[in-house]
DNA sequence: CTCAATTCCTATTATGTCAATAGGCTTTGT
DNA sequence: ACAAAGCCTATTGACATAATAGGAATTGAG
């Protein structure tokens, strides 16, 4: 039941060029700061960029830039895109098969209510909103 | 981010186990009313065995019981029994490593919000609230 | 114009977990 | 006594995850 590295770094990745809007990064500086493997961030980072969530510049001086405001991300786009649907049991994926049980099946309630509680979370929380939460971390961190 | 076979199954024995409340069902009578391996079944209802969840009895006309009222078990008893923790990432799991970044990573409060919506959910739906879903489900089926 | 810095692309691999299978041992009612 | 059941532990096949690897393409700076 747990969110894949993919969606993780991918999120990461989107949090930390929020945090350096008008700069342009480096996948290695990007990868240093979120300690995550370059290599590895590079097939990421691919996906956000084919979507069109990120802006990339290629060559000498290259790097990324985050495409659009934070605020015009939720969290539900980017693990969605990442790690594909989030629902819980396969029968409740968009592009599920039908599934012989789910006229008696009972069971699929729970995860259906699962689902919208997740789905609930992701959909209304921004990169922006997650900003907020950042900045106010470090503000506390100063203050100690 | 899907629950596993295990947890689902195991749902699906408690289940079939409270909809026949004073009989005893032999392993194989579950497993095939519920369409699920009785090799693997045996795996995951000795789990709940062994919790109690269920009582056995032993020997030939033997089988198994649900052990208290399907009132008195929360989705989230059965989930977290065979499944662990339903932590979306591993750190906010109960015997966590603690993580280096946990100071100013500001992701985790979303793996938070989704941890404690999906608590909210399968603390809060029992085995009884379940069978009244089947039950309506069955309902329904009939009229058509 | 060349070169170094950078992104882009595809293939391969190591590891681990899931889901199941297998086979024999133990208990118990008839 | 024996057949019918549960109990126990080991093994395996398949698949996804999380990387790693290596080179091709692009581009700004000197």
């Amino acid at each position: 039941m747990t969110i894949s590295t993919k969606g993780r770094y991918a999120l990461r990745i989107m949090m930390d060029l929020a945090g350096h809007l008008g700069e342009i990064s480096r996948l290695k500086d990007i990868a240093s700061r979120q300690e995550i493997s370059e290599k590895y961030m590079e097939q990421i980072i691919a996906v956000l960029n084919k979507a069109g969530y990120v802006r990339s510049t290629r060559g000498a001086q290259g790097g990324y830039q985050i495409a659009r405001a934070p605020k015009e991300y939720t969290v539900g786009m980017i693990l969605r895109l990442t790690e594909g649907s989030l629902a819980p049991v396969e029968c409740l994926a968009e592009n599920a098969l039908p599934c012989g049980r789910s006229g008696k099946c009972a069971t699929v309630e729970i995860y259906k209510r699962i689902y919208d509680a997740v789905n609930n979370v992701i959909d209304n929380t921004t990169l922006q909103d997650l900003l907020d939460i950042e900045r106010e971390k470090a503000v506390h961190d100063y203050v100690i």
